[in-house]
DNA sequence: ACGGTTTCTTGATGCAGATCAAGGAAGCCG
DNA sequence: CGGCTTCCTTGATCTGCATCAAGAAACCGT
């Protein structure tokens, strides 16, 4: 656990000062957050929040990777998002979400009281305005993942993973040879894209014999040929560059 | 076409006003609107937006239903939403929308110029708050549709959808014998649901065989027994009275 | 470095839903 | 009302992925 470091942080020092829910305020506006935050930490595998539990706290995620996913009946689980430094956790207005958040990676959160944070939301557009474009950029990722999950094949949702990875992992120009850490096990892999444990793992090593990919150790992927990576995901050319 | 009655109604009047984008604002902010507002109308199958082309509208659905699609290369379609009256299309802060906006029942939108509303936008908390949560419901509605798409059976997808449909037609308390208008072909059922036409339509008639629903016309369902398109749904007997 | 546990791979088999291929019913327009 | 078109249904077959069933490799604690 790392998080004693982030015990005393300034925001002006923050890794996510300029991406999360704060980047638009101002100095003084930051000291208002400033006096209501608190750190968390929580280990691999530690519940964040349960589905439906009541919502005490909204948050930051500062460091690590969290996953929000949704439970049928019968166990059937679907992962229903991928929470990365700067991303938020809970929604003013509501008092509890309606899915389990869970650590992947050790996480770090950056907290505040939910009522006094919506009291603060209220008078403070720069916090409302940027709420509202996390929410829109995440809107368009659930439906990039509409589509992986309707629409493509098993092959094309691993290539469509791997890219995700590889694009996020490289701050410049993409180029071949990446290496990449997944933050998750074959199990949540599966929960991600609608999978089996199977069919994740026959996926993973046929690119892997098509010279696409290499794989070391469980969690550790190189992307060779981002090139013909992208033409097995199924999407056109181009498409964003953007978010 | 019936959105002539439409041209020079009050914001006052409007039958969104409680609902839609304006729904916190007070008179003069009404006012803002209702001087930058203009209607327009499309018939079914009319393209409202194509994908990456420069949005110069935001607007609100004022009557009819509108769906949003993303295609792969070859082809292949996936509906990523659903939009009804009330709800916005087009986004402050970007300048293309990443998908087509089709009208699958004829449709009146309340337009305004994107660059002026966002000028608005900036200075109108009010209206950047019910953005949010406009956004937020929307996200909402995209995880539980992927919780469908990823995991659900081809007869739980149907009977989700059927239900969907029953709890929106009815405003009060649900009961059996619900009469359902589909606001779309079976060709985009198939889209929205992630299937082909052959299964979609092996579906609905095995629920009718067991006497679930009854189908009369092509687009006229009933919904006989409520509790059994539940069980049929997959998903667990409490969830979501909300929004 | 070793044994045990967890996680991942590989193979064999089965099935839900896709695909292929006709029919049949609604709706439309004369 | 009757012919035409579009849309929907039904049946036969195929296939991608799930499921079942062993192994094998990576990781962990001692």
């Amino acid at each position: 656990m790392n998080n004693i470091s982030f015990a005393s942080i300034k925001c002006s020092n923050c890794p996510i000062r300029h991406r999360a829910v704060c980047s638009r305020c101002d100095d003084g506006e930051l000291t208002l957050l400033e006096n209501m935050k608190s750190y968390k930490s929580f280990v691999v595998d530690e519940v964040i929040l349960w589905r439906g539990e009541p919502l005490e706290y909204v948050a930051s995620i500062v460091e690590g990777v969290a996953s929000l996913s949704k439970t049928l009946e019968d166990g059937r689980t679907q992962m229903v998002g991928l929470m990365l430094p700067s991303d938020f956790i809970g929604r003013p207005g509501r008092t509890k979400v309606e899915f389990d958040v869970t650590a992947t990676t050790p996480v770090t959160l950056c907290r505040f009281e939910r009522k006094r944070f919506e009291r603060l939301v209220l008078e403070t557009p720069h916090i409302v305005q940027r709420l509202m474009e996390i929410a829109l950029d995440e809107l368009d990722a659930a439906r990039d993942w509409m589509v992986l999950l309707g629409r493509k094949t098993a092959r094309e949702k691993i290539a469509t993973f791997i890219e995700m990875l590889a694009r996020r992992s490289l701050v410049g120009i993409p180029e071949n040879n990446v290496s990449i850490e997944l933050p998750m096990t074959r199990d949540q892999i599966v929960n991600y894209l609608g999978l089996t444990l199977e069919t994740v793992s026959r996926q993973f090593n046929a690119l892997k014999k098509e010279g696409v990919i290499t794989l070391s150790g469980r969690k550790s992927i190189r992307a060779v040929d981002l090139s013909s990576l992208h033409c097995a995901t199924g999407d056109d050319a181009d498409s964003d560059l953007n978010s």
